[in-house]
DNA sequence: TATGAATGAGACTTCATTCAT
DNA sequence: GATGAATGAAGTCTCATTCAT
């Protein structure tokens, strides 16, 4: 079992993704019928919120173009932030289980060029699979503390797995170091991935080859 | 006069920042009494739209804390849109100052790693100094067309001046290298010195600097 | 069946009054409670309309008047504007279930005389029962182009009317001759037997009197 | 001395058209500069009010369109509603004067034919000159008490004129018939010659033509 | 449980009029 | 007297959420 799996398992995400806490869902959908609405609400809701941005989407529309009356919205989502924190929490769902497919103890055997590779790569099937995480997320910042820390986590967990790796393929940095060069290759290749989906395909193509260039560069500096 | 300078000049940002434009404020304020107003205005605002979002911060809000009625507040910005953008604007011109203070001429001198040094510097002061760059502009990122072309068009011009230094460094790379590097360089630096503001101080200051390091490891990769 | 009729139905008026088109409200109301409320508001808003003018009267206080939530004011109508259109429709609606009510065929038979007393009078019901016919179109004249278009439309239908009677009692008149006269008797009628509203009731008796006798008077002239 | 003329002087009209009264103007612009300023603001208050509605014009528009500062009209102009009544002050002594240079001993030598003609020509003349004159009384209908009672007074004037014109050829009549049937005459005429200016040139000739005639066929039952 | 009509606080914006300069 | 920036009451319309059916 990869380390990464063991750190979602110890944070508890994979029950958050599941259960209603305190900004949860109202009622688990425990029905096919339920289940089925509830993931139109989302698709539906993932789409417009990226299309006509979060505020300008109504609760109505998202019910009306997701073929759901309103009220049945309400019972499952007690309020319009909460399909929000629900898509953030969807999100970190398939994040974590595409993480836990890759395993770690062979990727620390690669060299740390292929490392690179795939680790961007991952990270690019992952934008272009899912346009809305930053598209949504950078909408809310700062006027959704309840978002924010979700988004949070769910970065800090990303960071987390690469600071472990980090440690283990050089002994000699410590906890600190690892933890602030996983913070920038996090936020740095998350930032230009998403950046490179608004972008021309070619000059999109040379974004992620640059992506992976400067994280090799700047690792190659940590370990030679 | 530096490059960069004759670029701004060149594109009309230096004007830009002053006039009315199609989206620009209804009445330009001459006398001492309304330019300060107008200031107000835009200081309030600003600080609303970081702590409450932009959407939650409402016309009359910014009146009342700025101390302005909310019909003069009218008679100088059209709508509440025009508040944010000129917003943009104030920014725009401050950076733009702040860019053409550096001399280019000179920084070329400088060897790689004090070029980095000084780069990052000034675009971290930038945003210490102006908190609300980012926090304000994340917030309205595919909702807003207007902002986001000025967003954009601000952007593109600090790619450009890196792209420019870049290309007179080293003569090897043809444009569009210089153009993909400084892109990487401009937007990764500007995230990463932007969430380092919300970090505690101990890992700010790591995060400036792994800042700084990754930009130098990544020049090097091409200015060995 | 009468000629009106068939003409009624061609344009497609008879539907026009009942369905929701470009300019039609927002949702139409089916079930016995709403449509007791659309009723109201209509009610109230002609009262109002009629009293103050369209432009003096407000949306809240139609909705506070006619004990109907704004809100719920605005799920039938989308603005102010259409509530006016309704309006017109219901006069149109009902001016149709008027002039179909007449039988063309044995009208033509009466001798001129009859023909415009009978004529005049149902015109004249028609204004005393709905006073605010003339009064609330002459408020918008000129500035409400889609009002506009339904009473011109309202009156051609009845130009298109008298003209073909007109044609049928000499044939010797050209298409173009029964419409002008048709033009130039329901315009006059019209304004007169409307201003004849707001006279002492004598002097308003006489006027329709005067009305009558100058229709003849005219029309006597084109059929001796 | 025309029968008009008299009875203009009589009711004051004459003065009534430059004096200051209970909704009169301000200030009485003695100087030339501010009577062309109070000229140039009724003709575009006139324009504007029938471009765009009396409610639609602002105040503050017209004053920019008339090239005066809004802080004079202030001055010559109470309120908007004066500028409404200057309007139709205007419009009554233009109209005095015309009636006025009518020489009415004259018109009553004439057939009663050729005394149709003119009498509808004059009033048409009117029509085509100040084609606000409707236009703009219209929109005001019912909500305006102070200028309808100036346009009641405007066409009671032209009805009380007719009528003694029409006592005059036939003095069977009473006095009550010859204002019955002027009140017929003007306000159908009126109305009538109005809606001709809106319509396709050939029809309006139609229209003009058609007015006369009807005018003639009523009042030959009068005068055989 | 499921539905969707109903609700009303509150957002943005306008414009007739004033009054300090 | 002349000016035009300043004022704020009031208007139209939205939309998250509820609750009677």
């Amino acid at each position: 079992m990869s380390i990464t799996h063991i750190f979602f398992e110890e944070k508890g995400w994979a029950m958050a993704a599941n259960d209603s806490k305190s900004m949860g869902m109202r009622r688990k959908p425990r029905q096919a019928r339920s289940r089925e609405r509830v993931n139109r609400i989302l698709d539906v809701a993932e789409q417009m919120f990226i299309e006509e941005g979060y505020n300008a989407t109504t609760t109505n529309a998202i019910a009306t173009r997701a073929n759901v009356p309103i009220g049945s919205l309400y019972q499952f989502f007690p309020d319009k932030a909460t399909i929000l924190y629900a898509l953030a929490e969807r999100y970190m769902e398939i994040l974590h289980q595409r993480i836990t497919a890759l395993d770690t103890e062979d990727m620390l055997k690669l060299p740390l060029a292929d490392y690179v590779e795939q680790s961007v790569d991952v990270t690019d099937k992952f934008f272009t699979d899912y346009p809305g995480y930053h598209a949504i997320f950078m909408q809310v910042q700062g006027t959704m503390p309840e978002i924010e820390q979700l988004e949070n986590a769910l970065d800090a967990q990303l960071i987390e797995d690469w600071a472990i790796e980090l440690a283990q393929r050089n002994t000699n940095l410590t906890v600190e170091d690892c933890e602030a060069i996983a913070f920038v290759l996090v936020k740095a290749i998350g930032t230009l991935l998403w950046l490179s989906l608004s972008q021309a395909p070619d000059f999109r193509k040379r974004l992620v080859a640059e992506t992976k260039q400067f994280t090799l560069s700047y690792l190659q500096h940590y370990f030679p």
